[in-house]
DNA sequence: AAATTATATACAAACGATTGTAATTTTAGA
DNA sequence: TCTAAAATTACAATCGTTTGTATATAATTT
């Protein structure tokens, strides 16, 4: 069965094309008589608009592109999520593509992006990629980008991020409140600014409000990593008798670690980590965390797209605020 | 700036819009020179060509359309990834969308992808979703689809699965292997047929090979049912010394209520489960789980999507093997 | 040099919709 | 009854490609 067409249902009606496209939107100059006869048939012969020939004509696509390392991420997935929640509230499809982190696929779905002249693209850059020019094509082609997670560092991009500075803040602070002696800090690759970010103010806040406290700074770079390091670190005749997680990947492996070896938190151990929500609630105790919603970032960045999309070009970068989630492990 | 189209190509160099399309696609047709010249400007002005021109003039859009109930979920985002890698091998973009389990963005979702003549579609039915009429219009317009995960019973459709029986016999069989004397078994919403066909299998092959073990059987509808369900039965003079739990939610619930009472695994309590592997490597000991990948289905459903564009309409049902893989809870 | 064949390029229709304008019909005013 | 205005409907161009066919130029054959 061939799909139906305005073309079909004039054919069938005796009427023009013009006057069939008009009478299903419902258009003052068609008579009821008409628009009747027509919905009908359409309804009857399941007629759906071909978005590709509306698409053409109004030069406007309804679709938004969306490029992630991978979607099988924790992160990714409810950032996803909330931004396709939107876009369906407001008319957009979704077209999402993942780089793997590589720059080769990143180039490549971009180029696909383009060919189907998406309406704008939500971007996180892969962590090889430092060829912005791509992206300023983008712009030139006005295609807004708003990116997240790993932005780049130019501001003449729009972004949008956790608020990584006050993460390490309220961590230190319930750190603090803790009354700890000795802290194990592990953040994520050094190279990226979210590391950066979250072990600045963290420090600069430990530093300023704790000088006494006794602060070990490492960096790990998956959950085997973390798991290694916290059980290394732990061997040592003076044990810490807390550990800051900068990610669910590193918490991850400071959990295995801690529970091959044993010990109790948080009476023997308080652990504190940067996350969702998700995996700390995996546990007993919850873990006590500093939210940080991948959900609540695609719901700002979906603003800051139809921003963008209507005042031109509003550059600027906007945060999602952060706050403390008592667990019980702290 | 404007797109560049293959009609101000041909202004700018003096030629026919037909020599530049050829030019640019290598066509024997056209001389060395000009597709030199062609190409040169081409790639200087940036050119791309335009997807939905290229899809109304040929019938045919390279993109397939994934509906879900949610993408922010282990099991979904895994077979997504899977799709998404395969189609973007063969020229394929995803459009993906979400039911969030409602019938209505069901419906909704299905227009959308109707409306963009999507080539094919992979499909889980929203657990209220009854009316398939949907889905056997989707085939009479041409789009090809494959069911996974929840599936329609009636066998004209095309789905892929689980070896679920598999899954049941498996765990079954590591459970007499460990000489279990009472179990708990877990199993999730009694109305999907995932969890007959687990149940079923396990439930006859206990009973086949161990008739003097105990097995209680029960359903939780959440993690949090099957901590409490679990704590329940946990207080009860006769303890089990194995727990199964037929989905990573159930397992979720089950070792929180076991980390909250202090019960050591394997030695106090033998735990297995079905999953893909993600959170029962989040534990220590690791939990042994029979493997049901989202990835490896959704290399399979991409395979019988193929399958169907090709050779028209092979209905059939393909599962995923299952394997057990060990970790250190029995 | 004329006729034939290659080679290179141009023309034009089509895909399915939207929309400004023209044409037709109906209604109303004088 | 004739005409102007209002209400309907039809025509045609357009969006950016692809592709069958026609045309023009160059190369080859006789």
């Amino acid at each position: 069965m061939t799909n139906t067409t305005l073309k079909l249902l004039a054919q069938q009606l005796q009427l023009s094309i013009s006057t069939v496209s008009r009478a299903l939107k419902d258009h003052p100059d068609i008579s009821a008589k008409t628009k009747a006869k027509v919905q009908a048939l359409a309804q009857s012969l399941d007629y759906e608009p071909n978005a590709y020939a509306i698409q053409l004509r109004m030069q406007s696509s309804k679709i938004f592109g969306v490029l992630v390392p991978a979607i099988a991420n924790l992160f990714y997935d409810s950032f996803i999520a909330a931004v396709e929640e939107e876009s369906r509230k407001n008319g957009y499809a979704l077209m999402i593509l993942q780089s793997n982190h590589n720059a080769e696929n990143e180039l490549n779905n971009l180029k696909i992006f383009r060919q189907n002249r998406v309406s704008g693209l939500f971007a996180c850059l892969s962590a090889s990629a430092e060829n912005l020019e791509v992206y300023h094509k983008m712009n030139e082609h006005e295609i807004p980008v708003v990116f997240f997670d790993i932005v780049p560092k130019d501001n003449s991009f729009t972004k949008v991020r956790m608020a990584d500075e006050r993460c390490g803040v309220i961590a230190a602070e319930n750190i603090i409140k803790r009354n700890a002696k000795k802290v194990l800090a592990i953040f994520g690759d050094p190279a990226l600014s979210i590391s950066q970010n979250r072990k600045t103010s963290f420090q600069n806040f430990m530093k300023d409000f704790a000088p006494k406290t006794s602060v070990q700074y490492i960096n790990a770079n998956s959950s085997n990593d973390a798991e290694e390091i916290f059980k290394n670190n732990y061997n040592k005749t003076v044990k810490f008798d807390t550990v800051f997680c900068m990610t669910d990947e590193i918490l991850i492996g400071v959990m295995k670690a801690i529970q091959a070896l044993q010990i109790k938190v948080p009476a023997e151990m308080g652990v504190i980590s940067i996350s969702n929500g998700f995996i700390p609630n995996l546990y007993y105790p919850v873990i006590s965390y500093v939210e940080t919603s991948g959900f609540q970032l695609g719901k700002l960045a979906f603003l800051q797209m139809m921003a963008n999309m209507q005042t031109g070009k509003p550059v600027n970068e906007l945060t999602v605020e952060a706050k403390f989630i008592e667990g019980g492990s702290m």
